[in-house]
DNA sequence: ACCTGGTATCATGATGTCGTTATGCAATTG
DNA sequence: CAATTGCATAACGACATCATGATACCAGGT
């Protein structure tokens, strides 16, 4: 259970969700990654080195540059889940408030 | 982006994972749901609150209980697969450590 | 050996979250 | 109506997280 959230906390951060988006299309290295979020540098290396800790990415070191992607791509369908029950869970609550007026 | 991270932070707390699982089996009010997390009153109340913000639980007041369900089990789903993930998550990097040495 | 571009880390301040204790309040019971 | 039970909320302290700016680090290239 502790370790399903802190897991889940990964996923819990907007700037993180975008660093993990850009890298849905496959490898880039932090700068490519600053570029697409449009996020500080450091930023983008502080969140891309937890998300490494947390096993969701993987770091590979090319030359000067740090290449970054996605461990495994079920990641994106974690996310995609959450986001279709999220919807469903905002619709539900509109009907219900609906239903009450 | 925004409202994702806000969603994925629901289940990152170990104590609110607790109360969820709690609610696996079905209705129970607020005193059920502190006695079988052994959590405090105070915080089970803050946590169920959380949750029923979210749209996650659904609160049904009756008589002089109040009692919480899930309103959509397919959150239970959502959970599995994290837990899915992250044990395949770990492995990879149980391997990955193995392959280095 | 020195720059330079790319990446990582540090220190800091601001803000948020968690849990506790104590209290409030509503419905039920006596 | 008084007491009790069940739930919610407030105030507070402890701690975590986030973003920033500054700086360190490191590999190539000159």
């Amino acid at each position: 259970m502790e370790a399903l959230a802190e897991y889940f906390k990964v996923f819990s951060e907007p700037n993180r969700l975008a660093v993990l988006d850009a890298l849905r299309e496959g490898s880039l290295n932090v700068t490519a990654v600053v570029e697409r979020t449009g996020l500080s540098q450091a930023l983008v290396s502080k969140h891309l080195k937890l998300l490494t800790i947390a096993g969701v990415v993987q770091r590979r070191p090319e030359g000067s540059l740090v290449f970054y992607e996605v461990s495994d791509r079920a990641v994106f369908r974690l996310i995609s889940q959450a986001e279709k029950l999220l919807l469903a869970t905002r619709r539900q609550q509109l009907d219900a408030l609906a239903a009450s007026l």
